[in-house]
This record gives C-alpha cells, structure tokens and sequence, in this order.
RNA sequence: GGUCGCGUAGCUCAGCUGGAUAGAGCAUCUGCCUUCUAAGCAGACGGUCACAGGUUCGAAUCCUGUCGCGAUCACCA
C-alpha cells in the first residue's frame, strides 16, 4: 500500500530533532512548497521552537542535512526563514504512480465503519412542484451522500415527504372547486404542476377574500382567520385526520399525481432515495416519548397541560414539545421519526439532515433533546445547513411566481449546452439520440457543479446568465477536459498499455508539469476525508479544478501521443488516464456525470 | 432587542487544523490553432481580506467590540 510522503517524514524529522537536540516533537507541521521556491513539501519549523532551543534557520538546516544524508526520498533541501524546503526524489512520485495505476477506486476508502449513517434530504410537500431551492437541497444531499460513502461509511439515504396538512388541503379544496375533473392524462401536464396550479387557485382566491373582508371593515389579521376559503380547507384538514373516506381518497389521488411529478424530476436530476417516510405516517409519533422524558425530569408540564423543556442553561429558550390539547407539534414528530428511523435501520449511528438555514434554531434544539433523552447516537446527528438560493431580482417567493422551476431549469441548461455544443460542431458524426444524451450530460453537469461548488452554509446567487456559463471553473470544462483525455487514450490504442512490467523506475527526470500533477493527483484521498469532515462537496469541486488545471497546463506544454521515448510516452498516456480517472471519481461523488467526447 | 450565519479584486467564488509576496474564473487588454479537441494555454491589469482592538515569532483564519446583509426568536410546519 502506498504511503504518504508526509507520514514517511514525520518519523524521520522527528528521529532528527531526537538525534539532534534530544528533544522529541508532538507532531510536525507541513504544507506545500510555495511555486515560488525550490522544493516539493516544506516542513515549518516554528512550531518546534517550543521544544527546541535557537534560531529557525539553523534547526532547519540541520534536520535538512539530517534528512538528506538518512533519508532517501529527500534529494535536497534548502532554509528560508523559519521554512524547510525539501526536495524530493522523482523516484518516490514514480513509485506513488506505479502503486495507484491500477486501482480504479484510488482515494475511495472501503466500507470500514460498522455504523451506518441516514442522510436525509429533498423532503417536499406535496402542493407544487420541486424549485431552484429544493435542487440545492438535492444536490447536497445526494453528493454528501456519495462522499460519505467514499469515506468508508455506510450510507441510507432517504426523505420524510410532507404529504399531509393545510397545504395539500388546499390544492385538494381548489380542484374540487374548480378542477372540472382534470387529470394529468386529460391534460397533459405534469402532475406535480398540475397540483401547484390549484395550490395558486386556492392562494388568488383566499387573497380576494382577504381583501374583500377588510374593505368591509374587519382587522387584516382577523380577516386571514374567517376567510371562507381557508376554513373550508381547514374543515378538510379535521375531515382528513378523522379518516373520512371522500377526502382520503382524493388526496391519494393528488398526491398520487404529484409523486409520478417528482418521480420524473429525481430522475432528471439523477437523485434516489434507499428508503422513503411519509408525514402522514409519522405525524403521530413522539408522544410516548415525551411520556418518558416527563418521567425522566427532561421535560416539565405546564399547568394548562402543555408540555415544555427549558433550555435556557445551554443559551436557549424553552421550548414547547406538546400542546396542552395534547396533540404533537413539529418538534414532536422530529424527535419520534429520528427514534422510528433507528429502530427501522438499527445499525445507525447518525444522521443526517439537509434542511435550509433558517431552521438552525430547530435542529439545535432538536439534537439537545435527543442528548438528554440520553439517545446513544444522539452525539452524532449534523444539520446540513445551506443558505438561500437568491436570484438577481432578488429571493425566490412562490407567492409572488419569482421561482424558478427545477424542471424548467433542467431543461433551459439542457438547450443552452446544445446551443453551444452545435456551434462548436465537433459532433458532426453523432446520432441525434448520442447528441441529445450528451446535451443533457452537459447542461446538468453545468447546473450542478454551479451549485455544489460553493460552501453550502453561504447563500447562492443564482444568476441564470452566469450559470451557463462553460468556461473556466465550470462543470462543462472539467468534462470537456476528460473527453480530451478519453480522446487521448483512444488514440492511444489500448494495445500497449497496462502492460503491468513497467515501473518506470529509470524515468529520473520528471518533467516539472509531470510532477505537479502526481502531487494534485496525491491529494485526493484527503480531499475525501476533509469533504466528510466537513459535509462539503465544494470542497471536492474545487480539488477537481485545481486537478483539471494542472492536467491542462501538462498538456499544453508536453507532448504526449508525440513523445518519442516509448517508455515516457507510455508514463504519459497512463498519467493522463489516471487523471481522467480521478475527474471520474470525483464528479461521481458530485452526482455529475462525464462524457466520452464533447 | 436576543441568538445564529455571512462580509476576500468591478462581478461570482477558493483559501484545510493560524505560516512565506492572499489565489482562480468572468469582465478588460496582449500573445498562442499546419502537432494529441482553442469549452484550452501563457501573460498583463485589478486587494486597507467590512472596521477597530486583542492573543503571538506570525492573523483573511482564533478572541472581543462596532457596522452592514440575511435568517430565526409561534400551543405553524
């Protein structure tokens, strides 16, 4: 197994400050040498000045002749300040790439955790269709997801789908009003727009009610409660939790609609779920829980029967946790649906949720909770948290129709890809069905790159003319540089290749550009790592950039199908395939898929 | 008002546990298609890292305060 060069000099600078000073170090810090000096990696040597007596310059030269004269991947050191330069042997990245050339999953770590994690995310109501929001939300938790996996976890993912409540009450009111009977099949439309569309009837409606009771003279807040049309949707609401037959049915059936909608636009995204919850299944759960926490002292009644805890110790306020009517509240069915999952799923060790920012408050109250109900994986729950996604004209509001449609969306990046692409004509040769496939390709790989490159917990601004965008640090220009590179390797001819003999141990003199992208290709595995840490696919998306760039400056400046040293030539068509080989992987655990031309 | 998050080039964003002269792309300008795909490469221009203190060998990064933007503070979900 390959050996990082950090972890083979860790050892020996700590042997050398031991030799030398008799003093042994805790650790040693390292990083990059800077391109503006000579070396590869550079020891800082501040850090030992608490351990270690005199100038920096002088202990650095001394672990660096140490480590040139006992260490044979050092070649050549220089001091700068407090900053040990080390050069090292090109034998040492030869032997690196020879270790990693046939493993196809380079970077990924195998399953080693024996808990699982759940990683919620999407979870829409189901009175209109999927917007820009909820693709953010998809598309963090799918990649999160995946890089959870890469990191040796198990992974479920998995949505509770808010499916009963006012909201979906509402959509129900508005066609039976007004619906005429229509159905996705009579009309043609898709059955989660279909539904919106009687969500907005309902909203124009209850808004011209409004509006009519307070010309009449009724207090605005009061006119909001004794709207016609809102107390029939909420006499729906009574009717459904009663079970009556004639609402049950019609909601099946709309949210029947909805769901073959939202099926669709999962698949166009290219997300899925291992396992689904359903609101209406799960709105009743928690109750017996807050029996036991009253038992246990965790919570406390109040004196009209509702029930409480209080925080105020950890920062925060009280907050209530039943009604004194008895019936749930939302933090109720939180705290018995994270129960019901791990008796669903036992080897959970955590979890986690991607909901949007503005319900920090809940999530931190909803974990504490969970801890003191003395929840073994309580400790281990994250709220994914991501900002708001704003468009130029300012925050999306359904209200107001400024929001952007996912579907829409997928197909405006779609035609805009194929715009670009026809201009371009490179495809001359490709069917119209391999043309459109790879539109498709393109166009979703642009979106989703757009998004998950930034750090989730900052808001996006989602701009629709800069997100198509295909140059510099786009999806479509990492995927057009792994169709040059498959280009390369068809060129290539397979033949020759993989022969498995060659080490290229006698290639001593590694070309700069050469050595640069061994050093990027290293870093992947604890890219991986520091993703998971982090809950961050931006983090992977921009590793993956910074890859694409080296290989594009690597491959303007050698030849490489033209190179005349069969064994060198052989190195860099293997390197540019390993290169492609790591977008690959990188972009899977990014949900984005890569083509073979463009 | 309390709490939480954010503030880096004209614009959109990187910057890992504090490290050397803060990096990309877009936009503007200059070169490079007769060689492996120019959706590319090389370069120029562009910065008081919101502001003020503090911690230390060393701060965009950690701490405190101020300002600005956003979210949140329901017996709603």
């Amino acid at each position: 197994m390959f050996m990082n060069i950090q972890d083979v000099l860790t050892a020996y600078v700590k042997e050398a400050v031991a030799d030398i000073y008799g003093a042994t170090l805790p650790g040693v810090e390292f990083q990059p040498t800077r391109k503006d000096f000579e070396g590869d990696i550079t020891v800082v040597i501040f850090p030992m000045l608490r351990h270690v007596k005199g100038k920096p310059e002088e202990i650095g030269r001394k672990i660096g002749e140490y480590l040139k004269e006992h260490v044979d991947e050092v070649c050549e050191f220089n001091v700068i300040k407090g900053f040990l330069n080390l050069l090292i042997d090109n034998t040492f990245y030869l032997k690196f790439f020879s270790s990693i050339r046939d493993d196809r999953y380079f970077g990924y770590r195998s399953q080693s955790d024996t808990d699982a994690v759940m990683v919620e995310f999407s979870s829409p109501n189901t009175n209109k269709p999927l917007h820009l929001g909820h693709i953010r939300n998809n598309l963090l938790g799918y990649s999160v997801s995946g890089i959870l996996k890469a990191a040796g976890k198990k992974v479920y993912k998995t949505q509770i789908i808010n499916d009963r409540g006012i909201h979906i009450c509402k959509s129900m009111l508005a066609w039976k009003k007004w619906g005429h009977g229509e159905t996705p099949e009579k009309s043609g439309l898709k059955g989660d727009k279909l539904v919106g569309n009687y969500y907005v009837a309902f909203d124009k409606q209850y808004k011209k009610e409004i509006a009519a009771l307070i010309k009449d003279g009724t207090a605005p807040e009061l006119a909001e409660k004794e709207a016609p049309i809102i107390l029939e949707a909420q006499e729906m609401l009574r009717r459904w939790e009663a079970g009556d037959r004639e609402v049950r049915d019609l909601w099946k059936k709309m949210n029947g609609w909805v769901y073959q909608g939202f099926d669709t636009t999962y698949k166009n995204l290219g997300v899925d779920f291992d396992k689904l919850y359903y609101e209406s299944d799960t709105y009743l759960l928690g109750k017996d829980v807050v029996e036991d926490g009253l038992k246990k002292k965790v919570f406390y009644r109040k004196d009209d029967g509702s029930v409480w805890i209080d925080l105020t110790d950890e920062g925060l306020d009280e907050k209530i946790v039943l009604r004194s009517d008895g019936t749930a509240v939302y933090m109720t069915q939180d705290i018995g649906t994270a129960i019901q999952r791990v008796t669903d799923y036992p080897d959970i060790g955590g979890m986690v949720y991607t909901v949007g920012n503005e319900q920090d408050y809940h999530f931190k109250v909803l974990f504490l909770i969970l801890k003191k109900l003395g929840f073994a994986w309580a400790k281990n729950l994250y709220h994914l948290s991501y900002g708001m996604v704003d468009l130029p004209t300012g925050r999306m509001k359904s209200r107001e129709g400024t929001v952007v449609d996912a579907d829409d969306l997928i197909f405006d990046m779609t035609q805009t890809a194929a715009a670009i692409s026809r201009e371009l004509g490179k495809l001359d040769d490709y069917s119209e069905s391999e043309k459109q496939e790879l539109y498709r390709v393109i166009g979703l790989g642009a979106l989703k790159y757009y998004i998950l490159k930034v750090d989730p917990k900052k808001r996006i601004l989602f701009d629709p003319e800069e997100s198509v965008d295909f140059q510099g640090n786009t999806g479509p220009f990492i995927q057009y540089t792994y169709a040059r590179i498959q280009s390369i390797l068809r060129k290539a001819g397979t033949e020759n290749l993989h022969n498995g003999t060659s080490d290229f141990q006698n290639l001593t003199d590694l070309h700069e550009k050469e050595k640069e992208l061994l050093k990027q290709i290293q870093l992947f595995p604890e890219t991986i790592g520091l993703a998971a840490d982090n809950y961050s696919p931006a983090l992977i998306a921009n590793y993956t950039y910074d890859l694409v760039k080296e290989f594009n400056s690597f491959y303007q400046q050698v030849s490489i199908l033209g190179e005349s040293d069969a064994q060198k030539r052989d190195f860099r068509i293997q390197l540019a395939g390993k290169v492609g080989e790591v977008i690959q992987s990188a972009f899977r655990l990014l949900g984005i898929e890569v083509p073979q031309r463009m």
